[in-house]
DNA sequence: CTGGGGACGGGGCCC
DNA sequence: TGGGCCCCGTCCCCA
C-alpha cells in the first residue's frame, strides 16, 4: 500500500514536470511567433508611414499645381476683372495702395461689377477653391517641423499669400496704430483654427484618415448645399465630435506630436500585448503609442464653437476672433478691420473711405463696441489670424454698400437713427451707429455691412441675410403666388406687389 | 407695370 | 416681466 502511494506520488511529480516543460515549450513557441509577428507589424507600420508621407507629398504637389492653374486663369482675366480684383484687395486692406490707385474709386451706380464677377460665379457653381481649417498650435516646439513646413508652403503660395499678407498688414497696423492698447497674448498654448479659403467642407484631418473631423463650411458655400443655413450648418455639431488629435499640420511629419489613433495600424496590437511569455513583464516598448496625446473629446470645443458662431449676441458674429476655451477661431470676414486699414491707406482725402466709417468714433460712441468690437478683440489677442477675408461675394456686397449709393443710403439711415435715438433703440450698430430695439435686429442689420448671408437657397445659388427674404425668394422656384388680386386675375408672390398692383385699379399713386 | 431682392419694424411665442 | 428668437408685413429700389 505504501509502495503504491509512493508510486503515485512519483508519477504525479513526473507529470507535473512534464506539464511544466510542455507549457514552457508552448510559451516559447508562442513568444517566438509573436516576436516575428511584432517584427512584421513594425515593418508594416514603417511602410505605412512612408506611404502616407508620399501620399501627402503628392497631395501638396497637386495643390500647388492647381494653384498655379488658378494663377494663370487670374493672369488671363480681362483688365476689368483685374480692376475688380484690385477692389477686393483694397477691401481686404492688403496691397497697400500705390500712387496710381489712390484715386481709384468705384463710380456710384457702377453695377457691372456685380454681374461680371467671375469668382462669384465660380462660387455659385460650387467650384470654389479649397477651404481648410488648420489647427495651429502656438506651441511651436510641440507642433514640430510639420507646422513650419505647412506654413512655408502656404506663404510661398501667392494665391494663399493673401492670408499672410493681410495678416501681416493687420498686425502691423494694429501694432503701429495703437501700440499701448495691445494686450500681450496670453502665454498659454492655444490652437487657432483658420478658415483659409472657400470650398464646401473644411476638413480637419488626423494623420490616420480614420479620424477625420468634417467641419461644415459656413457662409461661403452657395448652391444647393444643405449646409447653408445656420440651422443646418452645425459646425461639427452632432455626429462630428472633435477628432482625437486632429493634426492637419502634421501631414507627413512623424513628429513627437503625432497622434496615433487607436485604430492606427498596429498600435492596438501593440497596446494589447498578446504575449503570454512565461516571464510576464510588460515590455515598455510595447506600450500604446501616443495615447497621452489624445485630446479629450469630452471637451466639446467644437460644439461650443458652433454654438458660439450662431447663438452669439449681436456683435460677436462676424469678422471676429471667437475665443472658445483654448481654441481661438477666426471667422471669415474681417470687414471692420479691413476698413480701418483701408482708411489709413486711403487717407483723409478719400471721401468714400473717410465717410464710410470712422470706426474709432464708433468705438467711442457705441457702448456695445467697447466690449464686442472686433478691433478690440484683435487688440486683446495678439494673434490676428486674418484669413482669406470675406468671400468674393461678400466683398462684392461690401463694396456695393461702401462705395455706391446704396451704401450712402444705409449710412444716411444710420445717421438718422443715431440722431433720433430712443430709449427703445439702445442696441447700436457698430458700423453705422444705427439703433435697434434688440440685439438680433442689430445682428441682422450688421449683415448689411459685413455681407454675411447665412441663408442659402437650396435650389439655386442665392443667399440671403434674412430668413424671411429667403422664404420669399423660394416662391420663385415653387411658383407659389399666394396673393391674388380681387379685381383681376393677377396673382403675386409678394404681398407688397399685390398692394402695389391694386393701385392700378384704385388709381392711387 | 411686374418681378425680385434688400432692409426694417412689429408682434407673437417661449424661457 | 423682459429678453431672445422667429415670422411676417411692409416699403423701397432696381431691372
Amino acid at each position: 500500500m505504501a509502495d503504491c502511494l509512493v508510486f503515485h506520488t512519483q508519477i504525479a511529480s513526473i507529470m507535473e514536470v512534464l506539464a511544466n516543460a510542455a507549457v514552457a515549450e508552448i510559451c516559447k513557441l508562442v513568444d517566438d511567433d509573436y516576436a516575428v509577428f511584432r517584427l512584421e507589424i513594425t515593418q508594416s507600420r514603417k511602410e505605412n508611414r512612408a506611404l502616407r508621407r508620399k501620399l501627402l507629398e503628392l497631395k501638396v504637389a497637386r495643390e500647388r499645381a492647381e494653384r498655379t492653374t488658378q494663377e494663370r486663369v487670374l493672369a488671363s482675366r480681362p483688365s476689368s476683372v483685374k480692376i475688380l480684383d484690385r477692389y477686393r484687395e483694397m477691401a481686404r486692406g492688403e496691397g497697400h495702395l500705390t500712387e496710381g490707385h489712390r484715386s481709384f474709386v468705384k463710380p456710384v451706380g457702377h453695377n457691372t461689377w456685380r454681374d461680371d464677377q467671375p469668382i462669384t460665379v465660380d462660387e455659385g457653381s460650387g467650384t470654389s477653391t479649397q477651404q481648410v481649417i488648420i489647427i495651429e498650435s502656438a506651441d511651436a516646439e510641440a507642433a514640430g517641423p510639420g507646422v513650419k513646413q505647412e506654413r512655408s508652403e502656404r506663404e510661398e503660395d501667392p494665391w494663399h499669400s493673401r492670408d499672410t499678407q493681410t495678416r501681416v498688414a493687420v498686425e502691423a497696423h494694429v501694432a503701429t496704430k495703437d501700440p499701448p492698447t495691445i494686450a500681450p497674448a496670453p502665454p498659454r498654448t492655444r490652437h487657432r483654427i483658420t478658415e483659409v479659403s472657400g470650398t464646401q467642407n473644411a476638413v480637419l484631418k488626423s494623420e490616420t484618415d480614420t479620424d477625420t473631423l468634417t467641419v461644415t463650411h459656413r457662409l461661403l458655400r452657395t448652391g444647393s448645399d444643405h449646409r447653408s443655413d445656420p440651422e443646418r450648418l452645425g459646425l461639427g455639431r452632432p455626429g462630428c465630435p472633435p477628432a482625437s488629435g486632429s493634426e492637419y499640420l502634421l501631414h507627413g511629419n512623424p513628429s513627437p506630436r503625432t497622434v496615433h489613433s487607436l485604430r492606427d495600424s498596429g498600435d492596438e496590437l501593440a497596446g494589447n500585448d498578446l504575449s503570454c511569455s512565461y516571464t510576464t513583464e510588460m515590455d515598455p516598448g510595447n506600450m500604446p503609442l501616443g495615447l497621452e496625446t489624445l485630446i479629450d473629446p469630452s471637451r466639446g470645443d467644437w460644439n461650443r464653437y458652433s454654438s458660439s458662431v450662431y447663438s452669439e449676441g449681436s456683435l460677436d458674429k462676424k469678422g471676429e476672433v471667437l475665443v472658445v476655451d483654448e481654441v481661438t477661431v477666426k471667422v471669415e470676414g474681417d470687414a471692420p478691420l479691413t476698413w480701418n486699414v483701408d482708411k489709413t491707406d486711403l487717407g483723409e482725402g478719400h471721401s468714400q473711405g473717410r465717410d464710410f466709417l470712422n470706426y474709432r468714433e464708433s468705438l467711442e460712441t457705441n457702448p456695445n463696441v467697447t466690449t464686442h468690437s472686433p478691433l478690440h478683440t484683435v487688440r486683446d489677442r495678439e494673434s490676428v489670424s486674418t484669413s482669406m477675408g470675406p468671400s468674393d461675394s461678400q466683398d462684392r456686397v461690401l463694396f456695393d454698400q461702401v462705395l455706391n449709393s446704396k451704401g450712402q443710403k444705409a449710412k444716411a439711415r444710420g445717421r438718422e437713427a443715431t440722431s433720433g435715438k430712443s430709449k427703445e433703440k439702445r442696441f447700436l450698430c457698430m458700423f453705422c451707429n444705427k439703433g435697434f430695439s434688440c440685439p438680433q435686429k442689430v445682428e441682422i442689420h450688421q449683415r448689411v455691412h459685413t455681407g454675411e448671408k447665412p441663408f442659402g437657397c437650396t435650389q439655386c445659388h442665392m443667399r440671403f441675410a434674412e430668413a424671411g427674404n429667403l422664404k420669399k425668394h423660394q416662391r420663385v422656384h415653387t411658383g407659389e403666388k399666394p396673393f391674388g388680386c380681387t379685381q383681376c386675375h393677377m396673382r403675386f408672390a409678394q404681398a407688397g406687389h399685390l398692394k402695389r398692383h391694386q393701385r392700378v385699379h384704385t388709381g392711387d399713386k
